[in-house]
DNA sequence: CTGAAAGCGCTTACAG
DNA sequence: CTGAAAGCGCTTACAG
């Protein structure tokens, strides 16, 4: 491998000015910035990372802590954060915490101990302990890591757009499977739903609404569903709205088996966007979760936005992105729009 | 941050005689060996790896390339491999090619940059091109990179494994839907088929076999079988074999359109395992890729095996790991097993 | 068995 | 505008 002295040498100057070159110091004249580039590519010289990371005690890493990189939202995540740390010349270092505390602790520390950039975690369910003091910029995403800014999807106002179309297609008895209460999602995800029935509830009296909870998964959402769906006619809820897709998918199954056509008799709709969700019969109402902004903004807060948005940080530091309603064909309209909305108001 | 320097004179001791405590160096006194590892606690020192590479021009990464972090079999083989390396001291560089050659050649250059202790490397569909030689290891998964050594499933064997079992179970007519036979993995998985057939039909002469090409996605399998199943009763197939799961899911989906009860009408099989084929009604019968075999595999060709089976490399270097099959729902019985065989015969 | 010293490849004030 | 020199933190022959 040829070193910045071998350029030097080829150059006929001095390995100061090599190095000022390649840092595109302004200050070199024209023709020995030309001779040191013809250098470089004549000995096809590639910078020592680590020599330069000894030097200026930094390197242009990125390190990423997923509980579990197979699952596919952190997957996403990790897709747009490497590309988006590719295209500002950075690499990413992956850790996999197994959702274990005591896995996490440890592969942190050996994520710092290659000095990188900063570190993007996304924390393990349990709340993770605090470790000594890190002196990188540190940003949780989707679940917060100790004390650090948390940059999320804006669960509240995700299950809000949700609220606001089933109440839209005419459903008044709605339920809610919330996902459990002792994780802020959860929490979140049916805080934002029932203020927005709430509101609707000013202008539609008649609307009801029952929340149980469930964990996030399909078993749960099934065996719920079982239950509200053997009731009678009337008292049977006309939509039910679930905390994730995963749950939504169990009640779909258990409408299935019960015979209750989706969304004739009932609508379904859930939460995350998974990839299930475009496959299930029908296919799923549901709210996709920003990863791209996601990433861009976790990738942003480490290397320092270039023309960002600083705006979008509140004064915790926390950003919450707005996902998207995606409208499938688990949902539809039971009565048609009242006609003062005119033609269309029932698209979102 | 404390240095070798300070815990040296923290210890009383000189640098060098710190540094050899560190690497483990047996000839070091036990009484100086305990006031440096002492210094080091109190110190809270911490090794700084870029001067560690710099000096011995190594450092403990692995760099790791695949097309999209995204698909599940890559994020599962990115979960094996850095668990794997991270068991044995080493961290894990991620770099997504998106499928895009000019972008693979980009990543593994930046990579190279970093000085890997080697490169793992899922190659783009269409055949790598020559990047000038690469000073690391690299080892190939799943799809060759270049001319160096691939790690990979071994596709034909898993094939012989359903067409056993399907001839196992009775079935004298059978459909097998083939991968792309561009593709090295399509052919595999075909060859392995059809031998393991042509092997039964010496004992079976009223074995027969059809091949249909496909994509390796949902909609070609739907497709093809809905031909396959518009036949008459008695030349209808009563198996079908996929090259993949995404074929067989469109071949049930197609048999549950055309009223055909599965596995009572046909049998249903597919390849990989993916996490769908647990999920679809009924579960499908599969071949299992075998993930952490390959993961660590690819880690030991790297990192060097540590007391593993280099006779398991064939003499190009190559190595196959046998995948399982998976037997579930989808499959079934056409005749009693015969009654030589025993009680439980049918058991894969 | 331990210490002193060189040197890995780079960047960065500092002279000139 | 360019060059000479120090030094980042570590490891490793080499003396002793």
């Amino acid at each position: 491998m040829a070193t910045v002295k071998d350029v030097a040498a080829h150059a006929g100057v001095s390995v100061g000015t090599v190095s000022k070159v390649l840092s595109g110091d302004a200050t070199v004249k024209d023709a020995l910035r030309a001779k040191v580039m013809a250098a470089v590519a004549a000995l096809e010289y590639r910078p020592n990372m680590a020599a330069r990371a000894l030097r200026t005690n930094k390197i242009n890493v990125i390190g990423l802590v997923v509980p579990d990189i197979t699952n596919p939202f952190f997957a996403q995540l990790a897709f747009r954060i490497e590309t988006e740390a590719a295209e500002r010349g950075h690499m990413v270092m992956l850790a996999n915490t197994h959702d274990d505390l005591a896995t996490e602790a440890r592969q942190i520390a050996a994520l710092l101990r290659q000095a990188p950039r900063g570190l993007i975690i996304v924390a393990t369910s349990d709340s993770s302990a605090a470790a000594g003091p890190i002196e990188v910029p540190v940003v949780s995403l989707d679940r917060r890591f100790q004390d650090s800014a948390l940059i999320s999807t804006d669960h509240a106002a995700g299950s809000a757009l949700v609220a606001a179309h089933l109440v839209g297609l005419g459903h008044r008895r709605i339920a809610y499977l919330c996902g459990p209460q002792q994780t802020e999602v959860g929490r979140q995800r049916l805080n934002g739903f029932r203020d927005e029935i709430a509101r609707r509830a000013a202008t539609h009296p008649d609307l009801v609404i029952s929340v149980h909870e469930a964990q996030f998964d399909y078993e749960s959402g099934e065996q719920i569903a079982r239950r509200l769906f053997a009731q009678e006619d009337d008292l049977r809820p006309t939509a039910v709205a679930a905390a994730s897709d995963q749950i939504a998918l169990g009640v779909l199954r258990a409408a299935r088996d019960m015979a209750l056509e989706v969304p004739r008799d009932v609508a379904v709709a859930g939460f995350d966007d998974i990839t299930l969700a475009a496959l299930s019969v029908p296919r799923l109402t549901t709210v996709s979760q920003p990863v791209q902004a996601l990433a861009k903004a976790a990738v942003d807060r480490i290397l320092g936005a270039a023309g960002a948005s600083p705006a979008a940080a509140g004064a915790s530091g926390d950003i919450f992105v707005e996902g998207a309603l995606v409208v499938r064909g688990s949902t539809q309209a039971r009565v048609p729009p009242p006609s003062g909305s005119g033609i269309g108001s029932g698209r979102v």
